[in-house]
DNA sequence: ACAAACCTTATACTTTACTACAGGGTTTAG
DNA sequence: CTAAACCCTGTAGTAAAGTATAAGGTTTGT
């Protein structure tokens, strides 16, 4: 008594039933003792598991992240909080340069979006699709439009 | 006379052989003229098409939005300006959501991090472990890690 | 003449994270 | 008893944006 089968282990953790097996499947989570028929059964162990994961998504790791992550939450005695932090640091940079690219996109676009009147007429004249045309750096992007703004 | 080959455009343009072909595959790229022997051979206009699609990239749009552009560039007269400034506010929109998603994950996993000791004693006590092992909501990693420092 | 460098097509593989079958067996409610 | 709901394995498909490889044909330089 007391184990879940795969459907209520997805209803309790949100995660799919393929996507529990996927999991299983690439080891994240572990093989669960089987009934006679062959169903998983699962422990709250494994909730705690796939709740585990589902956090860890949320903060932005993926998947193979997340397989360290267990490996040292399973061995926490004789792992470091120096390993788990590494992972987290290394995660928060990758995190902030993807924010920095994006922002870098969103200025870029912005400037040439702005200056673009966005109305019915023909494209001729188009700030969008000039700059598209004419300019390779973006920071000539910002120069060119704001002289003509 | 005039015409490159597609060595020449990848030179030019910095994209690679094999990925002009695959815009070619893909619609981006017009089938160029062939040589006798059947290779491709490019005109400056189909330069200016590479560098456009190059430009688009590093706006952040993505080569099903490139289509898109490419058509309303090739058709300026036809298209207007409302066309495309929505094509580019949509992608906009999208990268702000991206961003703010990003900075939400950035933000939770800061916290968490941020109380880690990073030492080389055993990750018992590790607050990102812990983090991972008990709390769902991210605000709630704010307030208990605040309580905890 | 012959090799190096270049080009061709077609097919398959890469990464990430699933999702969707097909073709079964099992459990449960009425 | 039987249908619905559930579970199993295995295979294949999806999205995005390419990269790699095989097995050739062509061009260029010496
Ligand atoms: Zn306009
Ligand atoms: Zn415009
Ligand atoms: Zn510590
Ligand atoms: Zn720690």
């Amino acid at each position: 008594m007391g184990y879940l089968r795969i459907g209520q282990l997805s209803a309790r953790t949100g995660i799919n039933n393929e996507t529990l097996r996927f999991y299983e499947a690439r080891g994240l989570m572990s093989e669960p003792r089987r009934s006679e028929a062959g169903y998983r059964l699962y422990t709250e162990a494994d909730v705690r598991k796939a709740e585990f994961i589902v956090r860890a998504k949320k903060m932005g790791f993926g998947l193979k992240d997340i397989s360290e992550l267990l490996s040292l939450r399973v061995e926490k005695e004789s792992s470091t909080c120096g390993e788990v932090k590494d992972l987290a640091e290394a995660k928060l940079l990758e995190i902030e340069q993807k924010i920095e690219e994006l922002q870098r996109m969103k200025g870029a676009l912005e400037q040439i979006t702005e200056a673009c009147c966005g109305g019915q007429e023909s494209a001729i004249h188009c700030t969008i699709l000039n700059a598209l045309d004419q300019i390779d750096d973006p920071a000539e992007v910002s120069a060119r439009v704001a002289v003509r703004a």
